[in-house]
DNA sequence: AAAATTCAATTTGTATACAATAAAAAAATA
DNA sequence: TATTTTTTTATTGTATACAAATTGAATTTT
């Protein structure tokens, strides 16, 4: 009987994981106590209990008195993201080259095959998740609790990146995703190679990719049409 | 009536951080609900969310149905600690001598002050706490949110180390500590001086220093005695 | 006597009731 | 009508009661 709650419990947790991962909860959302309460039959203890975890890992803010709600992302956190992501995804992946265990490896490629797959057919959340979990093995590999805190919560925010910053509709971001899979494909043989210095690179590399999707989106290729009255004679 | 039970709890909490990083609360230690409820007249449901906190930030471990105990040292900490320290401190500090705010500054040179001051007269718990706090505004100056998750869990166990492989008889290790405050002064100074490189190459050697502390404890210099008869000539 | 099993005691987890705070709506004042 | 004050409603925080699980002792079995 109890059984059943400590799942739900978990439940709750994996759903709200994903829900602020794949920006179904965009940033700076309000949380409902009583609505989740009633969603996921769980008392508001456990609820509580659950939502503060979330905010210790980065999911979610705490405000005295205010509720729970997901946190935010402005253009300071970008740039923030960007300064620390290569620096630490490229010390979890020298790591992850040391450290792999066979076990470890293999789950990594199946991650990857799954990866592909969404990217054929799955949706932006599907792609996004897929993705993570690939990210989320290397951690476990790179085995170091001083890293994987920051790394965890820069995870997070790159699923969240990925989704925001991503038109499919776009030839580039197209040929950008199968590069980061191809990426993923060198990080695979890197690590199982034991290579350090080469899946330092790569974290560098892929990270770099990131940066240059969002630039796709912020500045994005000009009209191939010429703006009529506003065109005029570069003065003399 | 409310606000005296919130103050308890965030009494609570800083309590519990201050015996872990002091170790009045060894690596390894349980928790008991039901002694603490009392100790801090809180219930056990506001209780449970400050260990659902502490363990978000490192501080304890929660275990299914068996509560929750103080986070574990072992040697592969140590050794992941010494890995990852430089690293992400070289980073805070180069970050911290670039976005320092003048406020942050005043409040680093009075923490600094107040270690010097721990230095002479303070107990071992004294030192390290106001070591911490001077690192801690380091990180509030390096203001990145993806960082710092990192930072916070390798300040909890620098502390713990501090306290663990030190003896202030030995005068190794006395001189090391007024190194140690050359180098926050030097620190201070890059920070002010907004020198980014300086930062960073003093965040190295500061991490070295304490590495050598642990040499000096796990190697300590030999005894100045002939063991007698365990001494013998070298074979010819 | 050693190992396994059962039973009691302790401890952890959840649900609910109540208290305190914040937000919203209604009424009163300018 | 705009603004302030009061009242009501909704939401958050804490305490307590109960349920489930773990631990340790006592009993039984081999």
């Amino acid at each position: 009987m109890k059984d059943a709650s400590r799942r739900r419990k978990q439940e709750l947790f994996e759903h709200l994981k994903m829900c602020v991962m794949t920006q179904r909860l965009q940033p700076g959302t309000d949380l409902d106590e009583a609505t989740l309460s009633e969603e996921f039959k769980l008392s508001r203890t456990p609820l509580r209990e659950v939502f503060r975890q979330l905010a210790g890992e980065g999911y979610l803010e705490l405000r005295e008195n205010r509720g729970a709600r997901v946190s935010g992302m402005s253009y300071t956190t970008l740039r923030d993201f960007f300064l620390a992501a290569p620096m630490v995804y490229g010390a979890i992946l020298q790591l992850a080259a040391k450290n792999a265990k066979p076990e470890q490896i293999d789950r990594l490629k199946n991650a990857q095959k799954e990866f592909k797959i969404a990217l054929r057919s799955g949706s932006g959340a599907d792609r996004a998740m897929s993705n993570n979990l690939f990210h989320e093995i290397t951690g476990e590999m790179a085995d170091n609790i001083y890293l994987l805190p920051s790394f965890k919560r820069l995870l997070i925010d790159h699923a969240r990146i990925g989704m925001t910053f991503y038109r499919p509709q776009d030839a580039n971001m197209a040929e950008n995703l199968s590069v980061a899979s191809a990426q993923h494909d060198a990080i695979i043989a890197a690590i199982e190679a034991s290579n350090e210095a080469a899946a330092g690179q790569l974290a560098i590399d892929h990270w770099n990719l990131s940066r240059d999707q969002i630039e796709l989106f912020v500045t994005p290729a000009g009209l191939d049409l010429p703006l009529g009255s506003m065109a005029r004679k570069t003065p003399a």
